[in-house]
DNA sequence: CATACAGTACGAAACGCACCGTTTCGCCAA
DNA sequence: TTGGCGAAACGGTGCGTTTCGTACTGTATG
């Protein structure tokens, strides 16, 4: 999708890569045409659900959002920054409400994550578009805002928590947060279904008290089969 | 890589997507040449380390090997297939020496775990192999082998210690193995760079215990910068 | 305030290239 | 004789870029 090509392994001589680089100025925002704008996101939009991440094309959106190809290319360095764009208008942001009660607040803040995960397609392109950020970390930031747009926040309130004595001294808050994101996502995408209600309990659970108990009450059952084989 | 075409979401009426998929009829394994097995699997791995997993070719491989593009297509379905059997037998597999210790035997867990994502530069092509696999959960299992070969010893090894009673009796072990590869994957897609010994004592800590203490001792600093923007 | 004039985003179309996944064809070893 | 193999070619898709003419936009001008 992105940067030189060349799979050989044999860097070709006559064209270094910073070549395949092409800096894209940016274009004057002023004059952009609101509609080509809006048309190409909801493209991008409707065939990450049709189509998913991976067979995603600059070319399929040109043709379904009836755009130049030049256009989105003039506007986005890549696909994984037109689907972030593109899907983070999708997200939804609803303010935490800080109860005060800890384990209140961190349920709230996983069920937020999972949801994050469920929205639309996402359980299921998220490792692909990981993918793609890896290879071009320019759009690391703009990535963990979609994936954790409140990170910091839930951060602040555990470090809150932390100086009030609600959690101990040496706590490593921002680990905590790291542990049920990369758990939800690790989960999301293997079982391909975003984790149910009971996963919360056990996470929070898990995150103040250790260990993992079974989800109790009427359903049992709620957690899917593991990854193992 | 692999599948069908079409990417503008109308699917063809004529050439359902079946029709693509070509069985892959076994061939005779007996008469398998042992040298293009090995060269493709030597290129591919070489190839891995180079290139990366989005960019590893077929066409690339079958190059780099000397062998032809269509022997390659005889033996694997897909990309992602080639990909794990090639790194299986490069994946470290210590046997866990079960020392009755919980936390001991945990952290050895984590710790292989670990290595086995820092094996190579599987930290960066995880997400895109898994990707891969999600688009076609033919190789779950292979995947999960990959990644995990230890798990069931491992939740065995928890079930043990649940039932004996040094674990809680509605202790959710599958979850906890799920917790800590979660985590680490996750950590070491987003930080480039597999999680340090630091986050072993952390997460063994935080699965028995609860909380995460930052990181005793005189390292203080090991834990790489958070995934936030 | 209306008008002319840049400047530039835009759609259409084409470029050369890389890979795809498949097929055909001898060759050669089991 | 069988069937895996390498070589080579097939049509097809998508890439990322470029060229072209058109249409609109912001700004200067009468």
């Amino acid at each position: 999708m992105d940067t030189p090509r060349r799979q050989d392994g044999r860097r070709s001589a006559l064209a270094p890569e910073y070549a395949a680089q092409p800096d894209h100025i940016a274009p004057d925002s002023r004059r952009r045409r609101r509609e080509s704008h809006e048309a190409v996101l909801r493209a991008t939009k409707d065939l990450l659900g049709e189509v998913g991440y991976q067979r995603l094309t600059f070319e399929g959106i040109a043709r379904r959002a009836g755009v130049s190809k030049a256009t989105i290319y003039r506007w986005w360095p890549n696909k994984a920054a037109l689907v972030i764009e593109a899907l983070s208008g999708e997200v939804p942001l609803p303010p935490i409400h800080e109860t005060g009660d800890l384990e209140a607040d961190l349920r709230t803040a996983v069920r937020l994550t999972i949801e994050l995960v469920s929205a639309m397609p996402t359980c299921l392109i998220l490792p692909a578009l990981l993918a793609d950020v890896i290879e071009d970390p320019t759009g690391t930031g703009a990535f963990a805002e979609l994936i954790e747009p409140r990170r910091t926040s839930v951060v602040k309130l555990l470090e809150r928590a932390r100086l009030e004595g609600r959690l101990p001294p040496d706590t490593d808050t921002s680990l905590m947060v790291d542990v049920y994101s990369g758990t939800v996502v690790y989960l999301a995408a293997v079982n391909r279904i975003p984790p149910g209600e009971a996963v919360v309990g056990q996470l929070v659970s898990l995150l103040l008290h250790g260990h993992l108990p079974v989800p109790k009450g009427p359903a049992p059952a709620e957690r899917e089969e593991s990854p193992g084989a």
